[in-house]
Parts: C-alpha cells; sequence; structure tokens
DNA sequence: CTATAAGATGTATATTAAATACATCTTATA
DNA sequence: TATAAGATGTATTTAATATACATCTTATAG
C-alpha cells in the first residue's frame, strides 16, 4: 500500500514553492537539485501540475514556475486525486479486468472502498500550507489523538 | 494506492472458507478452481495464512484447510496489516531509503499517516463473517452514510 | 508396504507498472 | 541570434509482483 513517487513528487514540488514568495519563480532544475531527483522524472509532474492549474509555467529564458494559487487554497486530498493514477484497492474495483467470482455477493469491495474514502477524506483536511506550519501540524496532531490511537 | 493480489488473495481464502461448513475440508486446487487463479499462487498465500494462524493445513491423502477460527473473529484490518508486504505511502516513511531534503521541517508524513491509520481503523470495524453477510453490510452502510458523504 | 494425493519449500522466470533517460521541439528574451 | 527555459513523445531500465517449476514431506487408502 503505497502511493506513486509520482504523487510523491507532485506535492514535493508544490511543497517547495509553497517556501518561496508567491511571485518568485522557480525552475525544474532548481527543485531538481534541492531533492536530488532526477530532473527528467520532474519534467513530467511539472508539466501535468501546470495543466491541473496548480502552477503558472513560464517558458524561455528567466521562465520558470511558481504557484497559481496560494497554497492554503490547494487540498492534499485533491492533489493526491488527480495524480494518483490508481484507486482500485482490489480486482473486484476495476470492471472491465475483474474475475472473481463472489462479487455478486461480496461485501468487500464495499468495506475496502469505505476504508479509502476515509483514507481521502483525511487528505482533505489538509492544504499544502499546512505541510510547513507547525502550529497546524500540532492542532491536527491533538484533534487526532482524541479520534484514533496510534 | 492498491493492495497487491497476494493480500487480495489472502482474503479471498478466507472468505471462501467462511462459506464452508467449519470443519470441512477445502484444497487449494479447490479454492484456484473456483476463483480460477493460479493454483501455484495459491499455495504461497495458504502457506502464509496457515504460518499466521489462520487456516488449518492437513497434509496427505484427503487433506486440505479449513479456519482456525471462526470467521466473526478474523478481522480484516489485521489479515491485512499482516499479508500487505509495505505500507509505505511515501518515501520518508522508510527511514533507511527516505533521501527527502525537507524531511525535518516536514508534515507530510504526519498527514499521510493519519490517513492510513483511517483507512486501517474502517478495515478494523470488520471481520470476514461480515463480508458475506447482507445485514451487516447494510448496517455498516448506514452507519457510514451518518459519518461520511460518499 | 507402496502408490497416491495432499501441502511445504526454494528457486527461477515472466510480467507489468513505474521510474528514468534521451532526443527534439517551442518559446521568450538578453 | 544565441541561449535558457519549458513541452512533448519515445525508449529504456528497474523493481516489485506474479507465476511457474521442481522437488520434498506427510498421511492414508488399498
Amino acid at each position: 500500500m503505497q502511493l506513486t513517487q509520482y504523487t510523491d513528487f507532485s506535492l514535493r514540488v508544490l511543497i517547495y514553492l509553497s517556501m518561496k514568495k508567491p511571485e518568485e519563480l522557480s525552475t525544474i532544475s532548481d527543485i531538481s537539485e534541492f531533492y536530488e531527483v532526477s530532473r527528467n522524472h520532474l519534467v513530467k509532474v511539472v508539466h501535468n501540475l501546470a495543466t491541473l492549474g496548480y502552477i503558472e509555467t513560464i517558458r524561455g529564458k528567466h521562465g520558470g514556475m511558481r504557484l497559481a494559487r496560494a497554497a492554503a487554497d490547494i487540498s492534499v486530498g485533491e492533489v493526491v486525486r488527480l495524480t494518483e493514477p490508481n484507486f482500485d484497492i482490489a480486482e473486484c474495483f476495476n470492471k472491465t479486468t475483474n474475475r472473481c467470482a463472489i462479487t455478486p455477493v461480496c461485501g468487500l469491495k464495499r468495506i475496502l472502498g469505505q476504508a479509502r474514502s476515509q483514507f481521502m477524506q483525511a487528505l482533505d483536511g489538509y492544504t499544502i500550507a499546512d505541510v510547513l506550519d507547525e502550529k497546524n501540524i500540532l492542532t491536527h496532531q491533538i484533534f487526532k489523538h482524541s479520534l484514533v490511537a496510534e
């Protein structure tokens, strides 16, 4: 059970940009050097984030990218939904490839689907601005402990 | 975001056995023919379920397997925890391979970890007996709708 | 007491998704 | 007009997972 690096990097690019002044431009090379990850890999992540409207990219000399909206207006859950390629927790989630004999009478899909909803709902409670905000993290942490034992 | 087929098959073997009389024996061949999946693949799944104490296996002629405890005493969440090989949602979850530059100041791990807890907590609310029990599914469904919008 | 049917176990191979690399194009501006 | 930036499509590599194969152990029917 893991998210792809593609989703991880998408979040990290947004987090990186949230550390900069809103108007300041960063290049793909800046970010790949900062995180020490493949520049080529980030190219696709950045292009996708621009297509989704999270960042604004500027070509040409002195170009680069910046957030297209405030970090506090970018939902972590939404980014994960739009970048993660696949949410098929088990075979029965994919109607076209599912071959499980008990599908019509089996409640597993519903159970796993409910768990997935809880996962996404938790992420929907945070924005990119929360990620580096020590105060918000602490507040949520206290809330968490009143709900769930770790 | 998906569980491995290994986990899926582990659950399906337990569900299959829960459909049988408690003392009745089923063979790996029975189950692989029923689900139309590779017998060889199931061999490992079944061996692991026996090692974990969920099923009792009997070698030799007229051998086979059956549940070692009542389906109502087998937690779906526990099975997933013990069969899924990896719960590292993002790179920062693995202390030995993590190379993310912002780890010390980044709250992403905590946020994703909370979502993962919510996922597992949902699965902890069900047993293998619930999977094929229409009434329980409905009850949980009503409960769910009072908590979460789908 | 031996043939057979079952699971146990270790190794090898195949498949697939994901990650990475490469090549070339477009755009902007110094 | 050279250069620095992103855009785009394709190819390759890698690693996790799934699958196959071979052989061993165990139990029991006949």
